[in-house]
RNA sequence: GGCUCCUUGGUCAAGCGGUCAAGACAUCGCCCUUUCACGGCGGUAACAGGGGUUCGAUUCCCCUAGGAGUCA
C-alpha cells in the first residue's frame, strides 16, 4: 500500500519535478495549487491562472489529480496584515517567512492532510531529516539555492511530514530533469519577489496600502540633503532611489542609514558606510529546529536572505529573545528580517531581529 | 561702481584649438533573487547665450546674463 504525498505545486519547475520525482519513487502523488492572491499584475494579467495552467499540463504528464485550493483570506489576514503593520512601524518585514509558517505549512498542511495525505512535499530547495521522532532542517545540496532561510519559522510539529525532493538537486539537474521528462515549465523562468504576489513595483505596490508621508533627507551631520517619499519604502543599507548626486566633498554613494520616524526624517550617509555596521542584535519570536541547543553557543548566522554565514555567539535570554553577538561587525542588519541560524549543514531556526547594537 | 576669476549632462567633475567631450554619483534597463535590500553589467544624458579670430573652437578674444574675491 503505497503512502499517499500532497505536493504543492506553483507551476513552476521545482515543485513539477519534485512531484514527478515523488511519482517515481512509487509515492500516490496529488498535485495542490494554492491560489492566495486575488489580484492581477502590473500587466492586468491574472498569473495565477497562467500558473495553474502549468500546473494542470505538468500534471497531465505526470499523471497524477491535481486540485486547486484559496487561501487568500488566510493570507491576507496572517501575512500581509503582519507585512504592512511592519511597514508602518518603520520595519523591513519579511513576508516570504510567515507565507511558510502561516500557509504552505498551515491551512495548506492541514487541508492536504483532510485529502489523505501521509506526508505533504514541497519544491524548496532543502532538506530534512525525520529522526528519533526528531525533524532536523537542512540545508540544500545546491548551496546557491538553499531555501532554509525561509523555512526558519516552523515548528516540529509543521516539520513532522515534510518531504523536500529537491534536497539533493543541483538546480541544473533540476531544469535537465524537467527537460527529459517533458514537463512544459522546464525553461520557466524562476519566480521572483513575494510568494503569491510576484515581481512587482515595490513603491507603487506600497503605496495602494499605506499613504506617503513624504519629509526630509538628511545627512549625518542633520543637514538637509533632499526630500524622500515616505520612510516606508526605504530599507537600511539602501542606496537606490535616493536621487543624491556628487558633491564637492565626496562622489561616493549615499546610503540609508537610519529611519527616524518620530521625525520623519531619513539619515543618509555619503560614502562612509561604517555607520552601517553592527556587532549584535536582539531578536524576538524565535523559533528552534529541533530545539533550543543551549543557553549559549557559537553557530553560524545570516541576516537577510542570499547573504553569506557569519560566525556568532547566540545567548538565550529569560524572555525567549535572543542576543546575537558577531565576530565581524555586520553591514545593514535590519529591524523585521529574520536571523537564521546554522551549524554545519543544519537550520537552527531564526527569529525577528528587534534591534541592532553598534 | 572699478578690477579679477568662474559658468561643461540631474549632481559633482576632467578637459586647456582638431576628443565619438573623461570619470563618479543619480537615473533607466538587464542580470542576480521566492522578502526588502546589497551587488554585477550596460544604456540615456552636457560644453550658459550671442558675436568674432582660425582651415578648425569646449578650449583664444569681445559683448549679454548668473555666481565668487577684491578696491573705495
Amino acid at each position: 500500500m503505497s503512502k499517499t504525498v500532497v505536493i504543492g505545486m506553483s507551476g513552476g519547475v521545482d515543485s513539477a519535478v519534485s512531484a514527478m520525482l515523488l511519482k517515481e519513487q512509487g509515492y500516490n502523488v496529488i498535485a495542490l495549487f494554492m491560489h492566495n492572491w486575488e489580484e492581477q499584475d502590473e500587466n492586468g494579467c491574472c498569473t495565477a491562472e497562467q500558473d495553474f495552467d502549468d500546473v494542470k499540463k505538468v500534471c497531465d504528464v505526470i499523471g497524477i489529480p491535481y486540485y486547486s485550493i484559496n487561501f487568500a483570506k488566510q493570507y491576507q489576514e496572517r501575512v500581509f496584515s503582519y507585512f504592512l503593520d511592519e511597514y508602518k512601524r518603520g520595519r523591513t518585514p519579511n513576508p516570504d517567512v510567515l507565507c511558510n509558517r502561516e500557509i504552505k505549512f498551515g491551512p495548506f498542511l492541514q487541508y492536504a492532510l483532510t485529502l489523505g495525505a501521509d506526508y505533504v512535499a514541497t519544491g524548496h530547495y532543502c532538506g530534512i531529516r525525520h529522526q528519533d521522532g526528531k525533524h532536523y532542517l537542512l540545508k540544500a545540496k545546491d548551496q546557491t539555492k538553499d531555501q532554509t532561510y525561509f523555512l526558519n519559522q516552523l515548528s516540529q510539529s509543521q516539520l513532522e511530514k515534510v518531504i523536500f525532493p529537491l534536497a539533493n538537486l543541483e538546480k541544473v539537474e533540476v531544469r535537465q530533469l524537467a527537460e527529459k521528462w517533458g514537463l512544459v515549465n522546464a525553461k520557466k523562468k524562476d519566480s521572483t519577489g513575494i510568494c503569491f504576489i510576484g515581481e512587482r513595483n515595490f513603491r507603487q505596490f506600497l503605496q495602494s496600502y499605506i499613504p506617503n508621508q513624504p519629509g526630509d533627507v538628511v545627512d549625518l551631520d542633520g543637514n538637509k540633503v533632499g526630500e524622500h517619499v515616505g520612510l516606508m519604502y526605504y530599507t537600511l543599507g539602501q542606496r537606490r532611489g535616493l536621487g543624491l548626486g556628487g558633491t564637492k566633498e565626496s562622489q561616493d554613494r549615499w546610503f540609508v542609514v537610519e529611519k527616524d520616524m518620530a521625525t520623519n526624517r531619513l539619515v543618509v550617509s555619503h560614502g562612509d558606510e561604517s555607520v552601517l555596521m553592527s556587532k549584535a542584535l536582539l531578536a524576538s519570536s524565535v523559533n528552534w529546529i529541533p530545539q533550543q541547543p543551549a543557553a549559549g553557543f557559537k553557530c553560524y548566522a545570516k541576516f537577510r536572505y542570499r547573504q553569506s554565514e557569519q560566525p556568532v555567539s547566540v545567548t538565550v535570554l529569560d524572555d525567549g529573545k535572543v542576543r546575537v553577538d558577531f565576530d565581524v561587525k555586520q553591514r545593514a542588519v535590519t529591524p523585521g528580517q529574520f536571523v537564521v541560524f546554522y551549524d554545519d549543514e543544519k537550520c537552527l531556526g531564526g527569529g525577528v531581529i528587534d534591534e541592532v547594537y553598534k
